[in-house]
RNA sequence: GCCGAGGUGGCGAAAUUGGCAAACGCACAGGUUUCAAAAACCUGCGAGAGUAAUCUCUUGAGGGUUCAAGUCCCUCCCUCGGCACCA
């Protein structure tokens, strides 16, 4: 062989382009091999260019697939681009460059990277989102969810910037001020498409059990439903035939409640009017709440404020007192009822309110243990804290004595029956809000006519694609763009053809990321979204990585899409209720130092520049190297030219004489090292794979000579992560055809033929001894204690007991 | 406040799940090479004592279980992420 530098440059290319001419990547539709189905969440293209956190992401899942193709399964690892979204837009407000065009300029630059990079992704599968044959199915699984009542218009609050005149998304106001001039964000209402997810809250919540999420998904999946089961208690209001219903986790406090609160949005305030001698002092506190931005009315150290409703009051069910009836903005109107009932002795946020405005407190539950109750009991004329744990009951009629558990069961059976009240199960989930007031999305398929209503753009007229426009920037009113469009917006209704009007929203970035994993099973499918062969054929998902800021809302989006598609038939009974079998996260990419990248730090590490510097396989195996992969982790240079330095010494091995014999401790380090490799492949743990890589390429770099055998073997296992080297040294080494098609070693346990047993005197070690397997304890204990460091330890003691671990650990106990 | 993850050398971290703590890599020091430097290579590298063999101590703090604890149990402290008036 000849002597040469390592030139990543040039051998990285070149394979680059046999792989792409030989199409080695591609997944087939059919295979008598076992299918897997790959995915890694797709980027949305920014002018910035790939981050290193996406190669961290990306390149690890590409070795998984990698090492599953050379097992023989039928692998598909797609990739597209969520091309929808913000910065593109306000780059176009700025620049008056077309969304359309930064979008292909930024794609063509993220796919060239992606390639420097050696990631196996089937091209021929690759979609994007703004691209209108993939939208129209966007806006085709819109009307299927209007047609089955999931999707609504409705009045909700939305993020208002009054000096800008627009309407922000949540990710634009930076702690209750506009992103781009600092003032500050006001609610203001607005007629949104809203989309019915919390009919699925229970589904949504129960299926996790069905799939293989980190437990701290899940966690957080299950925390986002907020699912709280108690019941709804109806509060009668005196002198009236009116009445509030309020939710309560805790009905066994019941006979507690001295007053109840309702929020500011209730109905109830506006039925009462003529009642309340104070309507102008209440509607006066309505009205400031309602401007307030929902994250301030929050904020938990911010102190309760509320107004009594002056001249009306509620009926206790349960013992039929006559109590206030307060307005607060400390209750949520869009969870439970909107009203509760105020407990003050149990519940820390009626207590506090109940002391400020001097509101009455019985105390009805008391904890079981003594010491406790003292705390609790009356000191100097008042609570000093709320108990909200449970307990038994005390000044509650014939409930008390009872304990909390009991007296919840029992309190509802008995409101039932006096019709008073009911079990009720309540979600934090709230229904989703679809629309935007923007340019940059898919816009909502739907027509507005006087006649009748709102009526969904024929299927057969889809998609209905974005119209070119003068200006990017919303309207004054903060309508979308489009609004101005006036010959756009005129259209024909679809079911009378008079005249009618389209709507100007947009969908939110969410939409297109909610389904695109369908779409690669068949991405130019033009009669349906995916031929439902292919998708049962693909789907579920056998495993998706991503990032950790995706794991409450895109999951739950997508999840909860799927299932519907799944309910209409769009995708086939048998692919199973949810989408993704598998989900994995990785952890961030810090820049030097420990601190977030950003660009204004001037910390940002370019892929290209290390690619440049080091070579792809450089990047890729440091990357895998740096840490745990789910743990962030800073970047370090250093540590880069490190594997750079492996990577040379790699390709130093072709310089080697040629061995006639395999040498035996090679050998048995080449099966321990393939065993540990697959099974860190597995298990995400590509830091130790690749420590384990470099023992063995120290090893063999250590022997005079080299078997080509031993080669052979260890090029295949370095293959996943430094793919291109691999294939050089391959050819080099004058072996048949190429290193990505060779077949992945099985890992088998190999029969250890030596053992080293620990010896320890006290539990402390002391010396090792070296034997063969299965040796017995009286044999190894007979020689351990002829050992001269051993004899040292034990000389005059008496040896009180000796315990034996077969193939472990002999201690002696004196 | 609640939930989650974590705390091991100068740094990123390993530790077959209870059996020689610090593998692998970085940084650092000394050496080889060189007119010199870089690169490369070799050696050393948790702390303390000793010329040395070797000994003692050491996994956030304190207690416990065990022949044996980084790993299991209890109490506490700190860091980072998420949620946050959800009744």
């Amino acid at each position: 062989m000849v002597k040469d530098k390592y030139d990543p440059r040039e051998i990285e290319a070149k394979w680059q382009k046999i792989w792409e001419k030989k199409d080695v990547f591609r997944a087939k539709d059919t295979s008598k091999n076992p299918k897997f189905y790959v995915l890694v969440e797709f980027p949305y293209p920014s002018g910035s260019g790939l981050h290193v956190g996406h190669c961290r992401s990306y390149t690890a899942l590409d070795i998984v697939a990698r090492k599953r193709r050379m097992e023989g399964q039928n692998v598909l690892f797609p990739m597209g681009w969520d091309a929808f979204g913000l910065p593109t837009e306000n780059y176009a407000i700025k620049t008056g460059i077309h969304p359309a065009e930064a979008t292909k300029e930024n794609t063509e630059a993220f796919k060239n990277q992606m390639r420097s990079l050696g990631l196996s992704f089937d091209w021929s599968r690759e979609i994007n989102t703004t691209d209108p044959e993939y939208y129209k199915w966007t806006q085709w699984i819109f009307i299927q969810l209007f047609k089955k009542g999931l999707a609504y218009k409705a009045k909700m609050p939305i993020n208002w910037c009054s000096s800008c005149k627009i309407g922000l998304a949540n990710e634009e106001v930076v702690s209750g001020n506009c992103e781009r001039c600092g003032s500050k964000v006001e609610r203001k209402e607005k007629e949104q498409w809203m989309l019915k997810i919390t009919d699925y809250a229970d589904r949504l919540l129960k299926d996790l059990n069905l799939v293989d999420y980190p437990e701290r998904v899940k966690l957080s999946q299950e925390e986002w439903i907020g699912r709280s089961y108690g019941a709804e208690i109806i509060f009668k209001i005196h002198e009236s035939n009116l009445s509030v219903p309020v939710f309560t986790t805790r009905p066994d406090t019941l006979f507690g409640c001295t007053y109840i609160v309702l929020a500011p949005e209730h109905p109830l305030i506006e039925k009462l009017k003529d009642k309340i001698s104070n309507y102008n002092q209440v509607a006066k506190y309505i009205e400031r709440s309602k401007k307030k931005m929902e994250k301030e009315r929050l904020a938990e150290d911010k102190e309760k404020t509320g107004i009594e409703l002056l001249g009306v009051k509620a009926t206790n069910p349960a013992n039929n007192r006559k109590i206030p009836i307060f307005v607060s903005d400390y209750v949520l109107s869009q969870y439970g009822t909107g009203a509760v009932m105020a407990v003050p002795v149990h519940d820390s946020r009626d207590f506090v309110f109940a002391r400020k405005y001097n509101l009455p407190m019985i105390e009805v539950i008391q904890h079981g243990r003594r010491e406790r109750r003292r705390k609790l009991d009356f000191s100097g004329g008042g609570f000093k804290s709320a108990y909200e744990g449970e307990g038994f009951l005390v000044n509650s009629g014939k409930f008390s004595g009872m304990v909390s558990e009991e007296a919840k069961k029992r309190i509802v059976e008995w409101l039932k029956v006096r019709v008073s009240g009911s079990e009720k199960v309540s979600y934090k989930l709230r229904d989703w809000i679809f629309s935007r007031q923007r340019y940059w999305g898919e816009p909502i398929p739907m027509v507005f006519c006087e006649k009748c209503g709102w009526q969904p753009v024929p299927e057969e007229d889809l998609p209905v694609k974005l119209p070119e426009v003068k200006s990017y920037q919303p309207t004054e009113e903060g309508e979308s763009p489009l609004a101005k469009k006036e010959e756009w917006v005129k259209t024909k209704c679809p079911v009378c053809r008079g005249s009618a009007r389209r709507e100007t929203d947009v969908m939110p970035n969410w939409a297109g990321s909610d389904w695109y994993y369908i779409r690669y099973a068949d991405p130019s499918n033009e009669k349906k979204l995916a031929d439902s062969k292919k998708i049962s054929y693909w789907l579920p998902v056998d495993w998706y990585n991503g990032g950790m800021e995706h794991t409450t809302l895109h999951l739950l989006y997508s999840r909860f899409i799927y299932k519907f598609l799944w309910d209409i038939g769009a995708v086939p009974k048998e692919t199973g209720p949810e989408p993704y079998r598998k989900r994995t996260s990785h952890g961030m990419i810090l820049g030097q130092g420990g601190t977030k990248m950003s660009k204004s730090k001037g910390n940002v590490i370019n892929p290209n520049d290390v690619i440049k510097d080091f070579g792809a396989d450089t990047l890729r195996v440091y990357e895998m190297f740096m840490g745990p992969f789910e743990q962030a982790i800073p970047w370090d240079t250093k540590g880069v030219k490190g594997v750079r330095r492996f990577l040379e010494k790699v390709w130093g091995l072709k310089e080697k004489p040629f061995a006639e014999n395999e040498n035996k401790e090679t050998e048995r380090i080449i099966l321990k090292t393939s065993k540990k490799v697959s099974e860190d492949i597995e298990l995400l743990k590509f830091n130790t794979a690749v420590s384990s890589l470099m023992i063995l390429a120290n090893k063999l770099d250590s022997q005079k000579e080299i078997s080509l055998a031993h080669l052979a073997r260890f090029l295949i296992i370095l293959f996943p992560f430094a793919p291109h080297i691999s294939e050089e040294l391959w050819l080099l080494a004058g072996f048949k055809g190429m290193c990505s098609e060779q077949e992945w070693p099985e890992s088998k346990d190999q029969e250890e033929d030596k053992i080293s047993i620990t010896i320890q005197v006290n539990g402390k070690a002391r010396d090792r001894l070296e034997t063969g397997p299965g040796l017995s304890e009286k044999k190894a204990v007979e020689v351990a204690k002829e050992k001269e460091r051993i004899k040292k330890y034990l000389q005059g003691k008496k040896i009180k007991k000796v315990v034996f671990v077969k193939n472990k650990v002999i201690n002696f106990v004196v």
